[in-house]
Formats: C-alpha cells, structure tokens, sequence
DNA sequence: ACTGTTAATGGGAATGGTTCCCATTAACAG
DNA sequence: CTGTTAATGGGAACCATTCCCATTAACAGT
C-alpha cells in the first residue's frame, strides 16, 4: 500500500477494526485516493484512480465502500448539481481548515473550498441548529451550506 | 383549468409570453399543481398529479417545462438525498413566508420549510456571498442551506 | 374564424449513475 | 495453516433523466 496520510492509516485501521470491518486492499486503496487529493471526486473518478495501483478492482466495490465510509462519518458525499455524488474525507478536528463549505461554479463545475466567515457562520449555525432542533423536536446531524454561481473564468466568458 | 393561486397565472402568462414562449395546457397544469402545493414535489409526483387533470401529458413534457422554469426562476430545484430531484415554485417577495430553508430527515424523507432565524441567516448569508464575491471574483446566484438529521418521530423509534 | 408556421408535445428508446446478484476470493481468528 | 464468512468483481438490473422524431396545437397574421 502506497503512504499516505498516516493518520489516515491509523484512523482506518482503528475505525474497521473496531467495528469488526475487514481491512482489505480495495478499502486501503480508496481512503489513500481519497486522503491524498483535495477535490470532489466522483465515483467513477475515484475508480479510475484506485485502478492505477490496484487494477483488480471493481466499481460495485468503490460504491459499497464509499456508502460505508460516509456511514462511518470518515467520508462527506455532496451533490453539485452535475448528475454525479462527489466525496470528499473528512479531515478531522485536528487541522484548523477542517471544516468549510463550498462554493460552486454552475458551468464548469468548479468547487472551492472556502473558510472565510467560516466562524461567523459556524457560530450561527450552531445557533441556529440548536433553535431548530428545539423547535421542531428534531437531532441534528449534519448540515450544507452551498453557494452557486459563476466563477471567475466563466463570468469573464459571458 | 383549475382555478390556482390567480398571481402564480398572471406570472407565468407574463413571464411566458414576455420571452415568446407559448402557455400549453401541460405548463399551466404543472404550475397549477406547483402552487397548489408546499410539498417539494418529484417529476414524477408532478406528472401524476397533471394526469389527472390533463390525462394525455407525459413525462418528457414535465422534464422539460421544470427545466424552463427552473431556468427562468419561476421554480427552484433541490436534492434531499433520495436519489431524485425535487421542485418547488418560488413564492416571490410579496409574502414575508417567501425564502426559507429546508430541514432535512435523512431516514423517512420529510421536509420541514422553516423561517425561524431566517433574518439573521440571510443577513449574514448576505455578507459572506458579498465577502466570498469580492475574494474569489465569483458571482453568487444562490444559496442553498439545509440541515439533515432524525425527525420527531424516526428520532424516538430509534 | 381560418391558416401557416413552427414551438411544443408525447411516447418510446437511449443514457448513465447506482444498486443488485452471486459465484469466487481473501481477511483474519483460532 | 485452515475454516469461516465478510468482501469482492463482473455483469445484469434498475431507475431517474435525457434524447429523438413524427405529430399536434399555440398563436400571429389574415
Ligand atoms: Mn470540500
Ligand atoms: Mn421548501
Ligand atoms: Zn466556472
Ligand atoms: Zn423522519
């Protein structure tokens, strides 16, 4: 298995054991893809990438894979509004950039990442999540916070 | 036709013939059923519900004028995590009801609109896609805010 | 009201992302 | 090393959405 982040190992390690999850080489491959990039990618991207250092591997199991790691939390799936899921890891409480939300161009696609106001807005949210969940009785696991519009290049164009 | 929300007629009689397009009886049945509803209804819930009103539709025709309507502003699309697109018709400024955001169950799919905090969400809202514009040079469109989490009652039955 | 132009329709086929199935493989406890 | 069984991979199935095209109907001009 090719280095990666090593707290990635160790998270993954950890986690399957744990939860009596086998560690296999298809499950390695994906988180190291995963850990080493900062993009969204889709499904079918990282197929291709896990392909390249373990090409035995199949699309059923990066979909089995990928379902688990986001109900292990260690994994984020997002829609941007190309017909795709895209997956980003969860980069932990450790970092100081770990949390951020996301800005989308909705003609190249395009996503950044972005933390700026990240506190103003964590803080309101906060707020905002405990009022809800009050109010409509409801547990709050997780919210999205998206912005659309065109990005730099694609403004200029037209 | 039914008798609907007699602005949602008058608006998309202005907006449809003001850009040349023509009013069939399929767009006004489904703008019909879009404001008759706060649901956020699928293509497929919306092509049911113009059947029975107007039993010779079909499904590419309810694709095709949500996109027309999307694409004019008149209806907003969303994804909740069934793998299905779901619309909504914009309620326009004149109720104070008018924008909201979506409190999400991941487990059996109910959609709560709330208002709550709305002002101090949209006013910071306001200053994050102003900040995020100037930095990035982006030029923000919309915004899409939701929280997933457990309803009341999937919540207690488990 | 009638007519011609052509935007829009509807049905069905095609597409594409995702899920399912099942015979085979390999992780790992003993 | 071995047995148990979780996990895999390939391909078929599924399902939401898009595409295609012959037919229909909206509506501007008369
Ligand atoms: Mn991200
Ligand atoms: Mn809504
Ligand atoms: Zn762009
Ligand atoms: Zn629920």
């Amino acid at each position: 298995m090719a280095r990666g982040c090593r707290r990635e190992q160790n998270l993954c390690h950890g986690r399957f054991k744990e939860y009596g999850y086998r560690l296999t080489m298809s499950r390695q491959a994906i988180l190291d893809v995963l850990s080493k990039t900062k993009d969204h990618l889709s499904a079918e991207e990282i197929y291709h990438e896990v392909h390249k250092v373990y090409p035995s591997s199949g699309m059923s199991t990066v979909y089995r894979t990928l379902e688990l790691l986001v109900d292990l939390g260690i994994v984020h799936k997002f829609h941007f509004g190309d017909g795709r899921s895209r997956y980003e890891i969860d980069r932990g409480e450790e970092h100081n950039d770990h949390h951020h939300h996301h800005l989308v161009c909705t003609k190249c696609q395009r996503v950044i990442n972005y933390t700026d106001f990240i506190d103003d807005e964590i803080e309101l949210l906060r707020r905002t999540e405990k009022g809800l969940s009050k109010k409509y009785n409801f547990k709050i696991v997780k919210h999205i916070l998206q912005f659309y519009g065109l990005c730099e290049r694609c403004k200029e164009k037209q």
